[in-house]
DNA sequence: TCATATTACTTGTATAGTCAAGTATATATC
DNA sequence: GATATATACTTGACTATACAAGTAATATGA
C-alpha cells in the first residue's frame, strides 16, 4: 500500500468532506425553508450585489456552476417569487436576475439557519483555526 | 449589504471551491483514463484495503456517499473489469468488492494523472500551508 | 456595411447521485 | 426456537446537475 502524495490527499479530503458539509447545510435548509444549498447561494450573492441583481451568467461563474444549471435552478424561485427576471435595455441577450422582498426576507431567515448549523459543522474549530482555514480555501 | 459570519463563509467557500477542483479532476481523469472522480476513489479505497477488499457498506461511509449510491457506481466497474463481486461466507447479505488486477493498474496510472492535477490546482500552496491545509480539513 | 465571431441564455439529453421501499439474511428477545 | 428488529444491499422514481447544440443579440473587422 503506497502513500497517496499531499496534494492527493487535499482531493480526496475535500471532495470527502465538502459532500459531508453540503448535505448536512442542504438538508436543513431544505428541512427548515423549503429552498436547497444552491439556491440559498444565489439568494446570498443577490443580496450583495450592487441594486440586488446580476446576470444571470455572473451567477454562474461565481458559484462555479454552469449557465444552464443556473437557468434551471432559477426557474422554481422565479415561479416562487424569490426573484424576478429584468431586462437589460442595453443588451437584449441579457435578463438580469432582481432579488424580490420576499426573497430577501427568505434569505435573512435561511441564513440564520445555515449559520447555525455551520457552526455545529466547525466546532472543532477556534477562531484562529477557522480563519486560517478560510484563507487557505480562499487561496484555491 | 451584511457580513457573512466566519462560519457561513467558510461553508459558501467550500462549496463554491470544492465544485471547482472536483469538475477538474474529474475531468482530467475522465479524458485520460475513462473514469470519473467518484470511480477513481472507490479504487483508491480498495487498494489501501487489507485484501484490496471491502464492504459495499463502508465504501459508502468512507466517501460520504449512500450505499444505493455505490450499487449504482460500481456496476459499471465490474461490467469493465475494475472490480469484481465476492461474496463473504459467514455472512450471506454481504457482498465484497474486491480490486482485480486490471483494476490497480488503472488505479496506479489514474493516480499519476489526478496528482498532477491535483499539484497545478494547489499551486498556490508551500508546502507548510499545504499541510495545513490538509490537517484542517480531516478536523472537519 | 455586411459577414463572421462572440456572448447570453435556453433546451434536449445524459449522468451521478438521493430517498424510500423492498428483499434477504442475521441478530436479539421472549 | 419463533418472532421482531436490524443490517446489507438493490431497485424505482426523482433531483440536480453537466454538456452539446440551438437561438438571438451584439461586437468586430475587412
Amino acid at each position: 500500500m503506497q502513500t497517496q502524495s499531499i496534494h492527493g490527499a487535499i482531493a480526496t479530503s475535500l471532495w470527502v468532506k465538502s459532500a459531508i458539509v453540503t448535505r448536512q447545510l442542504d438538508s436543513s435548509l431544505g428541512a427548515v425553508h423549503g429552498i436547497g444549498l444552491s439556491e440559498y447561494m444565489v439568494l446570498f450573492r443577490l443580496s450583495r450585489a450592487p441594486n440586488k441583481s446580476l446576470r444571470r451568467i455572473d451567477i454562474a461563474d461565481e458559484l462555479a456552476r454552469t449557465a444552464s444549471g443556473i437557468t434551471r435552478l432559477l426557474a422554481p424561485m422565479e415561479k416562487t417569487g424569490l426573484v424576478s427576471k429584468e431586462t437589460n435595455e442595453r443588451d437584449a441577450r441579457v435578463s438580469l436576475v432582481k432579488l424580490t422582498s420576499a426573497g430577501e426576507e427568505l434569505f435573512q431567515n435561511a441564513t440564520v439557519t445555515l449559520e447555525a448549523r455551520a457552526e455545529s459543522l466547525l466546532k472543532n474549530f477556534d477562531q484562529k483555526k477557522a480563519d486560517n482555514f478560510l484563507k487557505l480555501l480562499n487561496r484555491l
